[in-house]
RNA sequence: GGCGGCGUAGCCAAGUGGUAAGGCACGGGACUGCAAAUCCCUGAUCCCCGGUUCGAAUCCGGGCGCCGCCUCCA
């Protein structure tokens, strides 16, 4: 297999990828619901799908990528309540919508690029958009794919006869019961809302006029819209969970071909498998590592996660257990301790036995992503006897353009990161203590600092402590 | 119930027909006053049963187990 493969939903194979314009990609990812807090799971459609960015920019692609930010329309549980996720946090919180949504994408953005990924070309979000998405319904209503009800304006999927294909659902299976709590007026279950209207006595902090009524858009139009505003009626690559397939990316399908008679209009669509937290209850309350700073905070770096996520490929759930982020927060340090023995060596490295070791990291990419094993390669180079120090770093530097881990700037966690009068004091002692003999004397100390979580470690360059 | 995926050494995880990548842990060694840190070495015939094949972890059938979706969770 040569050339870029990458998994393709829509035909469930892969598929030699060539862009529809030039050397120009066109990538659209869905993105975060900023109503809360996003959790290390949730970081993985952003790891993915920076992965896939710079597997194509080193394969010479120019890469325009759009990630939105849902900050309207996201609808929780029963759909009669009318309640979306943003004004249910808003009023949980006492505070406006805006400001939690915020908040939120400010540190959904800060972890992303916290653990390496590159910032997107553009982010959108849906409220700036409500004018292009009310275009899109009424281009729709046009053409007689909608129907309205007292809810609001609902897409008619009778009306695509495609409907059902991309998710191969069966959509007969639907048709008997339909749910407690489905929309008086909705014609099939898989029939979805274009414009939700505000219910009658209600006020909303998020809501708009409309032709239908004041109310606002419902979640799967924003994609179709703001797709199509940055990156045209047609283009390379649309990215999200697996979890999309069937309902959100069945209708922002359903909703763009209806409007622009276009098909297929994404050529590509990559699904990222979700993390298993085997059944480990993510709250806070329990304890359980749950944000990026929980990690940190257990000496986890931030880069730490991408290592792992790099270990396993991204259409493969992925087990993630205390033991799992361990060993990858240990194995990421050991290789930066690697790097850093060769970091900025120069000299003259032999072609032909770089071609090798490079060929088998971009062949392993070229193969649907798959970074396990490109990852493997890279460690053979950082352990090879083969190897000089600068064609080490040579292969190194070249890989970690795609890694994203930093192996150039990232800081050994060996090393001294503080000052403590009274610690330094104690470690001067200890130092004391050995000089002249007094071996006991030294290890109680040494017990005495690691009883509170401080680590002595004798290097080359001296004494130097740090904490657990 | 329907649909999809998975089950590889203690753990995480590649490999999808030709005799099992990589990381972590464990054990051994080097280093150390002893440790720690670091570096080096070391381990599996692939859930079970049957079948196809010269040959299967890889294909087919059956079983057991786990996960996801079908409910607007990445």
């Amino acid at each position: 297999m040569t050339g870029l493969h990458l998994y393709n939903t829509r035909l469930r194979c892969k598929q030699s990828f060539s862009p529809l314009e030039g050397d120009h990609v066109r990538i659209y990812s869905c993105g975060p619901t900023v109503y809360s807090a996003q959790h290390i799971g949730n970081l993985r459609p952003y790891l993915f799908a920076d992965l896939l960015r710079r597997v194509l920019r080193a394969e010479g692609y120019r890469v325009t990528h759009v990630i939105n930010i849902t900050d309207v329309g996201h609808l929780v549980g029963e759909v009669e309540t009318g309640e979306d996720k943003m004004e249910a946090a808003a009023r949980r919180s006492g505070r406006s919508a805006g400001e939690i949504a915020e908040q939120f994408t400010r540190q959904w953005r800060e972890d992303c690029r916290r653990v390496g990924c590159l910032d997107a070309q553009v982010y959108c979000k849906a409220t700036d958009h409500v004018e292009q998405q009310i275009a899109l319904a009424r281009r729709l209503e046009a053409k007689g794919y909608t129907y309205a009800i007292d809810d609001g304006l609902y897409f008619d999927t009778s009306k695509f006869g495609r409907y059902a294909e991309f998710a191969r659902l069966d959509l007969s299976a639907q048709e008997g019961g339909s749910r407690i709590g489905d929309v008086p007026g909705k014609r099939h279950p898989a029939d979805f809302a274009l414009w939700k209207l505000t219910a009658p006595g209600v006020r909303r902090q998020q809501e708009w006029d409309s032709p239908w009524g004041r109310g606002f858009p419902g979640w799967h139009l924003e994609c179709s819209a703001m797709s199509i505003e940055y990156l045209g009626q047609n283009f390379d690559i649309h990215t999200g969970g697996v979890d999309h397939i069937p309902v959100h990316h069945t209708n922002e399908i359903a909703q763009t071909e209806c409007a622009y008679d276009v098909h297929p209009w994404v050529n590509w669509w990559m699904h990222e498998e979700f993390i298993d937290f085997r059944g480990d209850k993510m709250s806070k309350s329990t304890g359980n590592i749950y944000l990026l700073d929980d990690l940190v905070e257990r000496g986890v770096k931030p880069l730490a996660y991408r290592y792992f996520f790099l270990q396993a490929h991204y259409r493969q759930q992925q087990t993630f257990t205390d033991e799992a982020i361990e060993a990858a927060a240990i194995g990421y340090d050991r290789l930066v301790g690697q790097a850093i023995e060769v970091r900025g060596v120069s000299g003259k490295p032999d072609p032909e036995k770089l071609g090798e070791f490079r060929e088998r990291f971009r062949a392993a990419m070229r193969d649907d992503l798959n970074a396990p094993r490109a990852l493997a390669v890279a460690w053979e180079v950082a352990r090879s006897r083969d190897l000089s120090a600068a064609e080490r770093w040579s292969l190194l530097a070249e890989f970690d353009d795609v890694l994203g881990l930093d192996l150039a700037g990232a800081v050994p966690r060996t090393a001294a990161s503080e000052s403590n009068p009274r610690i330094d004091a104690r470690v001067a002692e200890r130092e004391g203590a050995r000089r002249d003999g007094r071996f006991g004397e030294a290890d109680r100390i040494r017990d005495e600092l690691a009883a509170e979580g401080i680590v002595i470690e004798d290097t080359q360059e001296g004494v130097k402590w740090r904490r657990r």
